[in-house]
DNA sequence: CTGTATCCCCTCCGATACTG
DNA sequence: CAGTATCGGAGGGGATACAG
């Protein structure tokens, strides 16, 4: 898929062996990118609660659409953060689930995000004051 | 500026009343976006141990351009998580530092790069033992 | 030293239509 | 129900040159 970036072992010097985010070659900057792009930390957010549905994450985040929801879902799983189960039925029924690494990742990210709308909130209502 | 959405007072309804960053119209999802960006959080946490100058900033975060660094550090100044220092002197000579909002999204986003940094490690290591 | 301006590519992402 | 295919616009971001 990525044929300009090497992942493989035997590339493992330098930034490799202690990942460090600011370094410019660090894998995890890569992964960082999935993990709190715009659907990405909406999707972990939302798998906090459990075990969910393709159509009942596209419910809960408002705005995404299928495509992107798939494409993030498939991105967040090769990175090991969630996990696909397919039950092979008709109709299709899949579910997704945080992995270990995953769900650690969603609480650090939720705190984040709980912190910025409380932070939204005052700001706001700090600007309806002063108009 | 961006006329397709008003944040103003006026229209504080809705999801604007109690941020809400499942709702397609939350402001929030776009101060994320800036924290969360590519540079942005390298920025966030790079200001973390205290005051730095642009020059500082940019041997810090390895790759970052003189463009990207001077951009995102405006957004971030709008979003009132930095602020900026200029000493008005020959050669110039300007200093940011993180807000008080600042300083805790940036602790967040630490808390989440340090752990995936520290997955991203082990599972090197992992992918290496195997091949 | 701390930026801006310009050009341009390239990825993200929405809209729409289609499939097992 | 759970996706995939394709197209196309918007903007993020790099390279380079220039400025106060």
């Amino acid at each position: 898929m990525n044929s300009t970036e090497d992942n493989s072992p035997d590339n493992l010097t330098g930034a490799f062996l202690r990942c460090d985010v600011m370094a410019a070659d660090c894998p995890s900057r890569k992964v960082l990118q999935h993990l709190t792009s715009r659907w990405g930390m909406l999707i972990l957010v939302a798998l906090l609660p459990g075990t969910q549905r393709f159509s009942s994450l596209r419910r809960k985040i408002e705005g995404i659409s299928e495509r992107m929801l798939s494409q993030t879902l498939q991105t967040l799983e090769a990175d090991g953060m969630i996990a696909r189960h397919s039950m092979n039925t008709i109709p299709p029924h899949v579910e997704y689930n945080l992995t270990e690494v995953g769900a650690e990742a969603a609480v650090k990210i939720h705190d984040l995000v709980k912190f910025i709308e409380d932070s939204q909130t005052a700001l706001l209502f700090a600007q309806q004051r002063v108009s």
